[in-house]
DNA sequence: ATGCTGACTATGT
DNA sequence: TACATAGCCAGCA
């Protein structure tokens, strides 16, 4: 399922295709937002990321919650600190253990996917 | 069309 | 360790 390449030629857009990534991260494991924009086939388009999550609505089925950034930590936004707190909800209750300072090993839980084969 | 804003990351000082 | 800068893209007034 590479390609999902609508033959009417529309290019999907960077943020549909960053959404199919997310979906993918197994429960109990994180990925960065750099990691995702990587295996989107955006390679340093981090930043695209991090808005694409922030554009997702609360019934959407994209586990946002597992993507953070690349210091291990839930980036913070400027929506307010309330929003910070479910993430990591959501993820202690996957499994997933912050340390003192609010930080996940990603040695430990980040996602590693394999490429071709799995 | 132009300018601003926003869940990032790497690099330099 | 902290702050500044540069690169990247999409949505909206």
């Amino acid at each position: 399922m590479t390609a999902h390449a609508t033959k009417a030629g529309a290019p999907q857009g960077t943020q549909e295709r960053i959404h199919a990534v997310v979906r993918k991260i197994p429960r109990g494991r994180v990925a960065t937002y750099g990691q995702v924009a990587r295996l989107a086939g955006l390679p340093g388009h981090a930043r695209q990321v991090g808005y694409a999550m922030a554009a997702l609505g609360d019934a959407t089925r994209v586990p946002w919650h597992r993507v953070i950034n690349v210091q291990g930590r839930v980036s913070p936004r400027r929506a307010g600190p309330g929003a910070g707190l479910r993430q990591r909800q959501l993820l202690e209750r996957e499994g997933v253990r912050f340390d003192g300072g609010g930080r996940v090993s990603l040695e430990r839980y980040g996602w590693q996917p394999r490429a071709r084969g799995r």
